[in-house]
DNA sequence: ATATATTATGGCAGTTGTGCGATAGCTATT
DNA sequence: AATAGCTATCGCACAACTGCCATAATATAT
């Protein structure tokens, strides 16, 4: 009986969220905002913005565009971190 | 009897994901990967890739994170291309 | 210390990302 | 044209993102 338990491995980066998290609380403060306030203009939740700040989800691009749109920064501005290499083959 | 149906607006930005998809495709091209070879490299399916490079998908950042990591690239090489402005407030 | 603002957490519901496997469509290359 | 390689799509299942609402925890002022 084949119970086909091999656990799907999802992706989930733990350590680029949380570079990511520190990054983002870096630029919201620069741009004067609150977690409320970018969530007001981003069209976001409050609890999105603070799950994010705290590397607690792994958010899809398209939040993280929605966050450099409307503070006009350029995407890649929320990156500005190294993440090492990594090779899973073999 | 307000019935709720106010469907939540969820994040999905086709733009940015469509101009995300041809950087991935140019950026996987310029190292020599196929849609297999890239999945293989980087722990992540073939259709992943290519729902990504279709711009059928919006992927979380630590998919493209692992992307970034095995071409040994940095992350914001993923976004180099311009998101207008946007404010949802008022 | 009290009040106020801000951030963090929790539960729930609905939507969607992702893996897996299969197949169809497309693009060389011979 | 036939084969082989690559890309796009599809269905399914499960995990996870996100909104919404509430509350707790923490910080900032007065």
């Amino acid at each position: 009986m084949k119970d086909s338990k091999g656990k799907r491995q999802l992706i989930r980066d733990q350590e680029g969220l949380e570079l990511l998290a520190k990054q983002l609380v870096s630029v919201r403060k620069r741009y004067g905002h609150t977690q409320q306030s970018l969530a007001d203009k981003a069209g976001l939740s409050l609890s999105q913005i603070a799950r994010i700040e705290t590397a607690v989800t792994n958010p899809t691009i398209s939040t993280l565009m929605r966050i450099s749109r409307v503070l006009d920064i350029p995407l890649s501005h929320l990156f500005e971190f190294k993440l090492d290499k990594l090779d899973f083959e073999k």
